[in-house]
Formats: structure tokens, sequence, C-alpha cells
RNA sequence: CGGGCUGUAGUGUAAUGGCAGCACGAGUCUUUUGGGAAGAUUUAGCCUGGGUUCGAAUCCCAGCAGCCCGACCA
């Protein structure tokens, strides 16, 4: 890609009025705009990091079984009420009439149009397990929107629900889904503590989050210092813990951001909307769910969290809007454009994604300042000096020396940090 | 929704009751080119509505908008 070309501008300041980092860098750095509170664009830069959080995600859920369905946004008032939730749910739910009087909602959730769905087509224990999942957006009319990415009204989410004929089912699969949430978060570049939580509005008997320690969190978490107990501030009161119950070790306690949330439902859904299956003896029994949600924004503001110097942004490899940044520095001579021309297209053939800051008039320093902000693993630069020693400065974001090497010599570097 | 803070060119800021100014950006020209270059020139702004006043960006009221704390959530 040619930077010249590309659209996106960084700004010389930080937004006055924000204050939380994910927000700070990434306007910043142009990879989001917000048009109100709450309600981002994703521009080209960061739509690219989206696109890759989405993809691992869905290899992960399809790893699983997973099978991808795509819901509507517009919802009727007839299935919500079916689960009582029309009234309950308000706010999150968006609500309004169209033109014929009719009461609609946007989607905050899709408990209702998945178990109305799953209902119509299972008839039998054959047809199940069912595990079934959308990347899609949901609406939500938020007291609050806070913290940039953190809590929005309107973002992707990853929606799986599962089907089964009995508890034991459910629980084998609960299981499955939280080793696929945490390769998902671990190729996203953090750490999470999966922790015991309250159900909320979706309600189900058991429930667990995907916290991620940082100061920008909403939620209080303790966890123990030795081995990976951790549970939500909301459910600690009532067990009123110093010891860890697990191993004894010591409890801390952090801030933490809630990058995904895992819901044992049972029957709630199923029953009120209808979702039976007929068992092997003959007998009809409402389907045993859970569900599964990943907010996709939400997880990029959480890379960005916990990735980022006084420069900026520090993005891991596996959602990196590109691998490489190759900076064309110095006066613009035929000679110096064909050599950077030459390395670009040698790593695009290599395979990588390369942004090429080909512009012109745009000092070097003011190239050095947007790498760094924008923080592309890789910085690659050539000059008339390496130009000379017809090779190639390359430096990772996070590291401090440059070396030079030849193309060949760099093709092999990257590939083995892969 | 309760509480707090804040709204001045595209961005960041100054003027605090008396001529809206500066820097960056953007356009044109010249010179520059390894850590946000220099000169010349052009461009662009007081959130909206009311009130007080001889006079309001400035004081008051209302609205709108943004951020932060609380409750809710991925």
């Amino acid at each position: 890609m040619y930077q010249s070309k590309y659209f996106f501008r960084t700004q010389k300041e930080y937004p006055k009025d924000e204050t939380s980092l994910n927000a700070r860098l990434l306007i910043r750095a142009n990879f989001i705009d917000k048009l109100m509170a709450g309600v981002y664009s994703f521009l080209p830069l960061g739509w690219r990091v989206h696109k890759k959080i989405e993809n691992i995600i869905r290899e992960e859920i399809d790893a699983i079984g997973g099978e991808e369905v795509f819901l509507p946004a517009l919802q009727p008032k007839t299935i919500w009420e079916k689960s009582g939730r029309w009234d309950k749910m308000e706010p999150p739910l968006f609500k309004f009439k169209d033109q014929h009087e009719k009461d609609l909602a946007l989607g905050s959730t899709h408990e209702e149009v998945i178990t109305d769905l799953a209902g119509r087509f299972v008839n039998s224990y054959k047809d199940l397990p069912l595990y079934l999942y959308q990347i899609q957006n949901k609406f939500r009319n938020e007291i609050r929107s806070t913290g940039g990415l953190l809590r929005v009204r309107e973002f992707l989410m990853k929606d799986l629900y599962s089907f089964h004929t009995s508890s034991g089912d459910l629980d084998f699969y609960y299981q499955k889904v939280i080793g696929a949430y945490k390769k998902i978060f671990s190729r996203c570049g953090f750490d999470v503590k999966i922790v015991e939580a309250s159900s909320g509005a979706i309600g189900g008997d058991v429930s667990n989050e995907f916290m991620m320690l940082c100061e920008t969190g909403e939620d209080r978490i303790f966890y123990c210092s030795k081995c990976d107990w951790a549970i939500n501030e909301e459910k600690l009161d009532k067990k009123n813990l110093e010891k860890c119950p697990e191993c004894g070790g010591k409890i801390l306690s952090g801030r933490a951001i809630e990058n995904g949330h895992v819901f044992k439902l049972g029957t709630k859904y199923s029953e009120k909307l209808g979702a039976y299956f007929v068992d092997k003896d003959g007998s009809r029994k409402p389907i045993i769910m859970g569900c599964y949600g990943i907010g996709l924004g939400r997880l990029m503001a959480s890379a960005v969290e916990a990735h980022n110097d006084k420069k900026g942004i520090i993005w891991p490899l596996e959602i990196a809007p590109f691998d490489v940044h190759l900076l064309e520095i110095g006066e613009s001579k035929k000679s110096l454009r064909a050599f950077a021309e030459k390395i670009y297209q040698g790593l695009e053939k290599a395979g990588f994604e390369v942004l090429y800051d080909d512009r012109e008039g745009v000092s070097a320093g003011e190239k050095f300042t947007d790498a760094d902000l924008i923080g592309i693993p890789w910085r690659l630069v050539v000059s008339e000096k390496t130009l000379a020693n017809d090779k190639v400065e390359i430096k990772r974001r996070d590291g401090k020396e440059a070396q030079l090497l030849t193309l060949e010599q760099i093709i092999k570097k990257i590939n083995k940090d892969k």
C-alpha cells in the first residue's frame, strides 16, 4: 500500500477531550473517527486491525464446530415479548415504530432470534448438538458510553449459541469454548483471567468472564497471585475471602476489561420461545443452551491499552494493520525511489503486508514519528545511506537496535518471528 | 438518569466586559530532507437561542454536544 495514496492522516496532538488511552491513540493515529459518543467509524487502518481480529475469532470458533450465520439487527417486538425482555431490556434496547406503527427494536443481543430459529429447525435429539454463531452489529442504548472503544452503542460482536440435549453435553462444550477463547485472546496479544461472574440480563445459572487486567477497565476483579483462580468483585462479597480457595495463595485485586463473557443459559430461552426436541425415549424436552460473546472493538481497545509506549501503539504481530512499514527517507531521487520500489515489491512478493511511506516533501522526523505512532511491528528504512550498501535498515517497533540487512535476510528474519 | 468538568479556524491554544490573535495543518512559489524544516503568500473560527449591558467569545438562563464519576455491559 502506497502511503501517499492511503486514506489516513495522523494528528499532531492528542484529542483534547479523550482521557482513555485507547481513544487517544486510536483517534490520533487515525484508526478510528468519532461520529458521536459511543459511535465510531473505522478508517482503513483501523478496519484492517478489526478484520484481523474478526478472522482470528472466526478461525477459532470454526475450529470448535461453529457454523456461521448472519441474523437481522432489525427485530419485531413479538419475540422479545415471548422471552419477557421487551420491558426488561430497556435500556439497552433501542426501540422505535415503523410507518405502520409496528413496534421494532435493534438487536442488542440475539438469544430471541436464534432460539426462535433453532426451535423451528430442531425436531429431535438427532439434530443436536448445534453450534451457531455470527459476527454482527449490536446496538445498545447505553446509559453512558465510555473509554473510547470500550463501551460503545454500535459494535460488532461475535455471538455463539450452542444447543444441547443434556447439561452434561453443555458443560463439555462450554469448556471447549473457554479453550477457544483463550486462544483468541492470546493471538490478539493479551492475557486474560477467567472469573466467575453474575449473569445479568442474559440470565442462566453459570457464567464466566474473560478479564484483562488494565487500569482503564470498568470492573474490579480479585485473583490469586499463585494459581489461575479469579473472581469478579460483584461475586466476592458473598464469599468474603482472605486466601485463595484453590491453593491458599495471596489474593490480589485490580481493574480489568471484560473481553468476553460466556453463559450456561439452560432452558431459560428455549422454554419461553418454544424450542423443544424429542429425546430418545420419546419425551418432549426444552433444548439446553449456552451463549458466548466477544466484542471485537473492545479487543482492539484492549490490545492498544496493553501494548503502547510514549511514542504510540505497538501492535501485536497477529493483529497489526500491516506487517511492515517501509519508509523512504531523504531527498526524492530516482535511484532511491527505484530501490525502495524494489524492496516494496520484494516484500509483497514474499507475502508480507507492507505500508510503503512514499510521501514526498515529508521530513524524516515526521515519517519516523508517524511510524512509531501507528505501531506496525517492523520498520524498514531505505535512504541514500542504505542504498549505498544495497541494504535496508530494519528495526522492530518494540526493539532498540536497528540492523542493516539485505532484502533476503530481512525476509528470513521476519518469517522467523511469525 | 443523578453528579462534576468543558465547548474559540481542520487540530491545539490565547484574549475573561472594549479591534478575535498565535502555532500547526491545508493551497501556491522558492529553498530544504535520518527524528514533527525555513521564507513569502493565501485559506479558515467564538456550539445554538434568549437575556443583562453603551458594548458579550467573556456575565446570566435555556438548549445542544463532548469527557469523567456512579448504575449497566462485550
